[in-house]
DNA sequence: AATGAATGAGGGTTCATTCAT
DNA sequence: CATGAATGAACCCTCATTCAT
C-alpha cells in the first residue's frame, strides 16, 4: 500500500466515477467495468484500491458521509441557540444534497439496495450523524430550550423528515430548490421539540394559509409521491 | 386462467412465501426456487401466476400496501378530531409492521433496493398513503385544529418519522415494541403542527428527562443506527 | 385408439394447425400450445394423438408426402415416354409446392432442422420418392430413351435439381412462379440424361440468348440465393 | 482488445471446437459448454470472441464459405475451357466436403435448421458461390461452348445436384468416396448445358449399365436417402 | 503498480410433457 | 376422450474477480 499522492488521486478517481457510475444506472445494474471507464483505469486497478465492488459502496459513503459530518460540526461550532443549530443542520443537510445530486441519489436510493453487510459498513458513519444530532437535541433540552422529549424519538423525527424530504426531491420531476423547505422545515421542529416559535420567517405564512392550501391541493400527484 | 378459489389460494401462496424468502436473504439474494420450494409448488408454476421475479415484489407491495391503506381509511372513519385520526394513522402504521416483521423488511429494505421500474410501480399507492396523511393534515387545518403549515412539507415530516422509527426499530437487536412509542411521537406530531397539546400522557415524562437521556446514552450503538 | 371421424378430423386439424405453424414461425420457435390453440383443442389433447413434438413432424412429412407419391404415382400411369414422365415429376413437384407455400417451407426449410431422430423417421416416404425418380431413369435407360448414366447420380441431380430450385422460390422475395421454370427444367434434365432433346418450346430461347444473359446478369440478387 | 496471433489462434479454436460439436450432436442440441471444454476455453471467454451461440455458427459458415471460395477462384484461373471449369467446381466441392467430414455436416445438415436471422447472415457467401457458378455458365454460353440455358436455372442444377449428392454422402452409411462421382457429374452437367460430351472416361460405363442397375438395384436402402 | 484477457459460478425463465379432474 | 394447470429439467449468458504479463 503505497500513499503517495498519485496513489491518493486515482482512489478519488474511481470514487468519484462510482457515484456517477452508480446514481446513472444504480447499484446492482453498475458494471464495475463502468466505473473502470469513467475513472480511466483498467478494470483489475480498481482491485487495488478496493477489496470489491461492496467495497466501493461502502467506502464512497464511509468517505463522503465522514466529510458531511465534519462539515456540520464545523459549522455548529459558531451556533449558540438551539434554533441555530436545527437549522444548520437542516440546510447543510439539504444543501449537501442539492449540490451533489449524483451523491444524493447513491445515498437516498442505492444504499437502501444494499444488503446487510453494506448496511452494517454503512452503520458507523450514519451513527454519527444521528448522535450529532441527538446531541443538539439533549443539550437543548439541558438548556432549557427544548421541551424534555424523548431524544431518540425525537432524533428519528427530524432524521426521517429531512431524509423523506430529500428522497421526495429526488424523486419528483420539477425541480423545485431543496433548501427552500428549509425554513418550514424548522418551523415544525420548533413545534415538535417545544422550542419557542420565532414568527413565521415568510410574510403571509399565517395570513395565506389558502397557498399552502393551493400547494397541497395537488395532490402531490408527480411530485411529492416517490416515483 | 382458471380464477377459482384454488387459483386465489396458490397466489396468496406465492406472495407469503416471496414475504418470507425476501425479509430472509433480501430480494436480490433470494432465488425463485427458494420463493417456490416455501410456497410449495414448482418453479414454473410461479410464472403462471407472475410475469416474472419482479413482478412479485411489485405486485406483493401493491397487495399489502393497498390492505393497508385501506385499513387505514376505515379507522380514519370513525375518528373525529384531528388528533385521533393522527394517533390513527401512528398505531396502524406501527401496529401494521409490528405484526408482519416480514413484510415490515420487504418494505423498509427491500423495496428501496429495487429500480427505476420497481420503484415506478410502487408509486401508486404510496401516492395513496401520502394522499391520506395530507388529507388529515388540510381538514386539521381548515377546522381549525392545525396551525397553517405547509401540507407536503408536514406530509414528509409525519411520514419521514414513522418510516425512520420503523427501520429504526428493524435494525435494533433489542426487540423493543415499535408501538410504545406512539404517544411520544403523537406528542412530536401536535407541536410540529401547532395541535393543542394534550397533558403528556406518561406520568413522569416531564419529570425524568434523564430516561430519555438514558436511552440516548446509549448513542444508539447497534441500535438506532441503520446496520 | 378410436377411428371415428371425428378422430380423424382432430388428427387432421391438429396437423393443418402444424403445418401453418411451423411454416410461420419454425419448427424449434413453434411452441405446442401454438398448435393447439390453430387446431382449436387442449395442449393435453395433441398428446392424445402424437408421442410428442417431434412425432407431429414425422407425421406431418410421411402424411403429406405419402400423398404426394400416390399423386405422382397415378399420374405417371398414363406417361408412356421417359420425357413425359419426367415432366410430370417436375410439374408435379412444382405444382405441389406452389399449391402449398406453408408445406413447402416446411419441407425445405424446417424438416432439414431436425436432429437424427427425425431425418431418420423421414427417411422412408423421402426413399419412395428417391426409388420412384429411379424407377423413371432406370426403365427410360432400358427403354433405349436415355443414355446409361448412373442412375443414384442421376436421381441425385434431379432430385437436386427441384429441391434447389424451389429453395430458391422459398427464400426469393419476387413471388416469379415456379412452375414457370418447369420447362427449362427438362431442357436441362433432356440433355444431362441423353434424352433427344425436343426443340425449345419457348420461342426464340435459342434465339435470343441475350435474354437468358440479361436475366442471369441480375446477378440473382436478393432473389436466387437463399435470403 | 488485442488482435495479437494469440489472440486469432483462441478464436480460431473455438471456432475448430464449434465445427467438431456441431457435428457431433447438432447445432440445437449443442451446449455452448461443450465448444468451451473442446476449445480448452472458460464458457465465458466464448463470448469475448462471439457475441452469442448463433453468431458461433454464422462466423462459422461466413469463414469456411470464404475459404472455399477463395480456393475455388484461384484454381479457376487456370482453367481455360468450361468443361475444366465445371470439373474443378464439382472436385473442389466434394473434396471440401470429403477432407472436413465435420464441416461438411454442419453445413448440410445443421445450417438448413437455424433460423431466419442465421440464414440471412449466411445469405452473402452463398450468394457468393452462386455468382461464382452463374459466371462460369454465362462465359460458358458467351463463348459458345453452352448452349443459351437460361442461368439462373442451370444453376440451380448444379448447386442442387452437388449439394444433394453431398447430403446423400454424408447420410450413407457405407463410405464410398464422395470425389469418386465426379466424372459421372460432369457428364450429366455436359450434356444439360449442352457441352459437346468428351467420351466417357471411365472404360465399360456403356457397355455396362447393369453396374448402374446393380447400384440403384440397392434401391437406395440406408444409403441413398437422407437418413 | 497497472493491465485487461480470461475465468466460471450462478440463476431466471421457457416450454414440452403429464395427469388429476 | 378432453382439458389446461402444473411441472421441473435444462441452458445461455453475465459479470465480478483473478492473475499472467
Amino acid at each position: 500500500m503505497i500513499l503517495t499522492a498519485q496513489r491518493e488521486d486515482k482512489f478519488r478517481r474511481i470514487l468519484d466515477a462510482a457515484v456517477e457510475a452508480f446514481a446513472e444506472v444504480g447499484y446492482h445494474q453498475c458494471q464495475v467495468s463502468k466505473i473502470a471507464r469513467l475513472a480511466g483505469v483498467a478494470d483489475g486497478t480498481i482491485y487495488l484500491y478496493f477489496k470489491n465492488k461492496e467495497d466501493i459502496l461502502i467506502r464512497l459513503f464511509q468517505e463522503r458521509m465522514g466529510d458531511f459530518i465534519r462539515d456540520i460540526r464545523n459549522l455548529l461550532q459558531g451556533r449558540e441557540t438551539t434554533r441555530a443549530r436545527l437549522m444548520t443542520i437542516i440546510e447543510t443537510h439539504f444543501r449537501n444534497m442539492e449540490e451533489n445530486l449524483s451523491l444524493a441519489k447513491v445515498t437516498q436510493l442505492e444504499l437502501r439496495q444494499s444488503d446487510l453487510k453494506i448496511r452494517t459498513a454503512i452503520n458507523a458513519p450514519l451513527k454519527e450523524y444521528f448522535r450529532l444530532i441527538e446531541e443538539v437535541i439533549r443539550s437543548g433540552i439541558e438548556r432549557g430550550e427544548l421541551a424534555p422529549v424523548d431524544v431518540r424519538i425525537a432524533r428519528q423525527l427530524i432524521f426521517g423528515a429531512l431524509d423523506e424530504a430529500t428522497t421526495d426531491w429526488i424523486m419528483a420531476r420539477t425541480k423545485r430548490s431543496l433548501l427552500s423547505e428549509s425554513e418550514e422545515m424548522l418551523y415544525l421542529f420548533e413545534g415538535a421539540l417545544g422550542l419557542a416559535r420565532e414568527p413565521r420567517p415568510r410574510a403571509g405564512r399565517g395570513a395565506n394559509p389558502q397557498r399552502t392550501a393551493d400547494v397541497s391541493g395537488k395532490m402531490n400527484a408527480g411530485e411529492g409521491a416517490r416515483a
